[in-house]
RNA sequence: GGUCGAUUAGCUCAGUGGUAGAGCGCUUGCUUCACACGCAAGAUGUCACUGGUUCAAAUCCAGUAUCGACCACCA
């Protein structure tokens, strides 16, 4: 016996793992050649934050990425999973800000720009890489050679040369507009980093007097009596019959004290509060709106921290937000102006990063007019680019149809600042100007580029860009170098597939579909796959704060990077939410450890590996039934890829090992496994052939246990790698002949025999006979193998074998099977069990001659439904028949 | 308010018009010379509800309920 045998009954994954990444890693095998002359296929990675860590989420994704990229290895293309990291401006700044005030007691501004800037690279430093590693832990087969980061300097060019581009194109410009505001992290953001929250708020009734009529009072409704010191005026809808008299005439605003005219706005719900609403263009979208359309005064009351701005009111001035909201209303109740207050639930937008309510704030932003939307919209309209699932088409249309000016300004110090440049002289001037366009450019009052020009004195914008106008770039900044036409982009742009969640379709999928059309003409992908959501047992997402969130490391540690893969791919539905169990996982550790223990028992058997197949004529039917399941196998995954369907692709290789090769095949030719025996060669042989191909399918899912058994079993030459490997084109089995029938009718007659035996309490005895009467001729030859499934001393064809009253017997469709029990059993007992069954039989047949009797369906079913109806029924009837013999036969005496 | 999903076994989920499925869990029996991370047998369903289309509906259509996501300037 050789060494092979000593392989411990269990597979431990772990150091298995280690040395596979490694070996592919020294051999190069993930490294992409753009002069290569396969066809190309790039991915490119979602860029997870620099200083991220590895949750479930980029488990799921990125084990699809690499399950794409493998498989299209396979296929014989070349293929270039490129890898990179993001910035991630306001995550990084403020986790960076946080570690300062604790360390140091120090904000930024203590620091300065630059001092605080080498804060963040440091902090880079140190923290990045953390993920890629835990993605190496992973399998996952990227590039490694051509990893990028949003702020290298060859990728900051292209952010810095799109920029002038667009502003020289007329699409950015300048100006002050109504902005969402981040009172904690002190910057603007866009529209999509806002997220809107219900909110347990009040609904505050204060009255205002009329000016020209003491005593007289228009009452009011606001969920913000904080901002009332901004009121500008009080609107009412012109159709409001109960206000119509006020307009035009004015109201006290209570404090500041003023008077405030009533004006008429269409915006204004007469439904809802009072139906007059006071007017706060400083601090309200709409209002700002409604104060452009009336010429109103703009009064902002507040600083950037939500502190209250309002010298001439001591009281409040400095307070927060949210206290003067009380004070306020307190205020209001002295002065016998509040009315009521009433529980409301509102919709408030919250930032996203700081998770405060955000402050609708004006102040002077860059915006851009989005390029290219048209052919984005398009583009996925007509199918140029595949969204699956297909749904998420009609969001991305949705928002692409109402798009909004971009706001890409931030102020905040991590991340690529603003190229612009203003004349040093005029630089105080031109920061307030009202707007700045290219007109400014060509009057020579600012410059636009990385670098000032060198003559005159230049000072830079202070503001950097929003992380998104370096992520939309990705999928050509990360190949090419600005101004050039790589090899990596006439090879691999388009990319084929992005893979990647719904909640960054705005964020960055829209925007990197304009920018591909915009800067180099074409789609930046061709498919998009959107991943679900993973949530715990009990729906909810998984977070740091509810700690739900179960450490990949720790997950694979224990079951298996291959464990992990498997089971998140079993698991993942196309489009819907996903409820991660750790025993998926586990079931994935299990998986690998049944396909490491049917090729322990082929090393176990020994001899040499089998090239190819004994000729057709020599397999037995358990050989054929195997050979033509493994090559429709290869079909389904065929199309399950074509289809993106990975969870269905988890269920075929799951169930074709464990179901058909192991509990079917394995069991049946066991003997010759044990070898020696005739059929040795032919088996091992036919074991050989199909592993070796299921090894390769299953490989982009289980790259590493693969790689180790397609070595341990010499299978694959030395030196090479089943991950570089290509699929064969070829069936196993050209033409399949009937005799492969017979093993499903062995397995389903075995399955009846174990069913007897259980129901006798004989399921552990392997010394009981039967006796079969009337078999199928080709029975005969399989009786060994039948013996064997069934665990049955012997099977013996009698067809004259006198059936003893109260002897057990079941009819199948090879035959009539009798364990002769000799009188051990009691009569009542066999006619309750064969009673069992006729009633279950007599239902059958009931229902299929229904079904028949029924001439409609004669007429319209399609012809070979009813002829399998019309077999099915006479199957049943014959078996009826012949259960009511046996049944009389106990019966009578 | 609008849009889009989901609702199938105790749990997690497959199932695109023709006999309701898998894994886990549960019950029973097995330490059988690949595997107890295993083997064998078994029980378990108003396919959310109400209508409609059809010879035939878990499946198609309409509505209802519940849950969820996204969008939206009712303060």
């Amino acid at each position: 016996m050789s060494a092979e045998t000593d392989l411990p009954k269990a597979y431990e994954p772990n150091e298995v793992e280690e040395r596979w990444y490694q070996a592919w890693l020294d051999q190069d095998c993930f490294t992409a050649n753009p002069d290569s002359d396969k066809e190309g296929y790039a991915i490119v990675i979602p860029p997870p934050n620099v200083t991220g860590i590895l949750h479930l989420g980029h488990v799921l994704n990125n084990t699809i990425q690499d399950v794409l990229a493998r498989r299209a290895r396979q296929e014989g293309k070349e293929v270039m999973w490129l890898p990179g990291t993001d910035h991630a401006g306001i995550a990084t700044q403020t986790k960076v800000e946080r570690e300062l005030r604790a360390e140091e007691g120090k904000t930024r501004r203590d620091l300065g720009r630059e001092a605080f800037l080498e804060k963040v690279w440091e902090w880079k430093e140190k923290h990045e890489g953390i993920i890629f590693k835990q993605l190496k832990r992973l399998g996952c087969s990227c590039d490694w050679s051509r990893e990028r980061f949003t702020m290298d300097e060859d990728y900051s060019q292209w952010v810095s040369h799109v920029f002038s581009e667009l502003f020289k194109q007329g699409l950015i410009y300048r100006g002050k507009r109504m902005v969402n505001w981040c009172p904690v992290s002190l910057t603007a953001l866009s529209d999509e980093e806002v997220i809107m929250k219900p909110q347990n708020s009040k609904l505050y009734y204060m009255k205002y007097e009329v000016v020209d009529s003491p005593g007289e009072f228009l009452e009011i409704a606001t969920t913000r009596p904080e901002t009332l010191m901004g009121d500008v005026a009080v609107a009412v809808n012109p159709k409001d019959e109960r206000w119509g008299q006020y307009i035009g005439r004015k109201v006290r605003r209570p404090f500041p004290a003023a008077e405030i005219p009533v004006i008429a706005d269409d915006h204004v719900d007469p439904e809802f509060g009072t139906g007059a609403l006071k007017i706060t263009p400083a601090h309200d979208k709409a209002d700002f709106e409604i104060g452009l359309r009336n010429e109103l005064e703009i009064i902002d009351v507040l600083h950037p921290d939500g502190t209250l701005n309002l010298p001439e009111m001591p009281e409040f001035d400095g307070l927060d937000r949210f206290v003067v909201r009380r004070k306020a209303a307190a205020k209001l109740e002295e002065l016998g102006l509040l009315l009521k207050v009433e529980e409301y639930e509102n919709n408030v937008g919250y930032s996203e990063r700081a998770d405060v309510p955000v402050e609708p704030r004006i102040s002077m932003q860059w915006f851009l007019k989005y390029p290219a939307v048209e052919e984005a919209r398009a583009a996925v309209a007509d199918g140029e680019i595949t969204y699956r699932p297909e749904r998420w088409a009609k969001t991305y249309a949705h928002w692409l149809e109402n798009i909004q000016d971009w706001c890409i300004s931030r102020q905040l110090w991590w991340g690529h600042r603003i190229p612009v440049w203003y004349r040093a002289d005029q630089a105080h001037a031109l920061r307030e100007a009202e707007s700045l366009t290219l007109a400014n450019m060509e009057g020579g009052q600012i410059h636009v580029g990385e670098e000032a020009p060198s003559e005159g004195e230049w000072v830079r914008d202070d503001d950097v860009l929003d992380t998104w106008f370096s992520s939309w770039l990705w999928p050509f900044a990360t190949m090419s170098n600005l101004g050039e036409k790589s090899a990596e982009l006439k090879k691999f742009y388009p990319t084929a597939d992005l893979v990647t969640g719904p909640d960054i379709i705005f964020f960055w999928v829209a925007r990197m579909v304009m920018a591909g059309f915009h800067f180099q003409d074409e789609l930046p992908f061709r498919n998009v796959f959107f991943t679900s959501i993973i949530r715990d047992l009990k729906g909810r997402k998984m977070s740091k704060s509810l700690g739900n969130s179960p450490d990949p490391l720790d997950l694979m540690e224990k079951y298996g990077a291959d464990g992990l893969r498997f089971g998140l791919m079993r698991i993942a539905p196309v489009g819907a939410d996903v409820r991660f169990d750790e025993a998926q996982v586990e079931e994935g550790r299990n998986f690998a450890n049944k396909l490491y223990n049917a090729c322990r028992l082929r090393l176990m058997t020994g001899g040499e590996v089998m090239q190819a197949l004994p000729p057709v004529s020599e397999l037995r039917p358990y050989h054929l039934d195997i050979l033509q399941k493994a090559d429709r196998l290869a079909e389904n995954l065929t199309q399950a890829y074509a289809d993106y369907r990975f969870n269905e692709l988890g269920s075929l290789l799951y169930e074709f090992l464990w179901s058909e090769f192991c509990d079917k095949f394995l069991e049946a030719v066991k003997i010759d496994l044990r070898g020696g025996v005739a059929g040795t060669a032919t088996t091992l042989a036919v074991f050989d052939r199909i592993m070796l191909r299921y090894f390769q399918a299953l490989h982009p899912f289980m790259p590493h246990l693969t790689e180790e058994l397609a070595l341990r079993m010499k299978y694959l030459p030395e030196g090479s790698f089943l991950m570089n490997s290509p699929l064969p084109e070829a069936p196993l089995l050209a033409e399949v002949p009937a005799a492969h029938a017979h093993a499903e009718a062995v397995y389903a007659v075995a399955g009846r025999l174990r069913n007897l035996k259980a129901e006798y309490h004989l399921a552990a005895r392997k010394d009981v006979r039967f006796v079969v009467k009337n078999t199928i001729p080709w029975l005969t030859d399989e009786l060994d193998v039948l013996s064997l499934l069934v665990g049955a001393e012997e099977i013996v064809v009698d067809d004259e074998f006198a059936v003893t009253k109260g002897t057990p017997t079941v009819l199948t469709d090879a035959g009539e099977f009798v364990l002769p029990l000799d009188g051990l059993i009691d009569v009542e007992a066999e006619k309750k069990r064969l009673q069992k069954e006729i009633t279950k039989v007599e239902s059958e047949v009931e229902k299929s001659l229904k079904k028949l009797q029924n001439p409609k369906f004669v007429e319209n079913a399609k012809p070979e439904v009813v002829a399998v109806e019309k077999e099915r029924h006479a199957s049943w009837l014959e078996k009826l028949k012949q259960l009511r013999e046996l049944f009389s036969a106990l019966d009578s005496d």
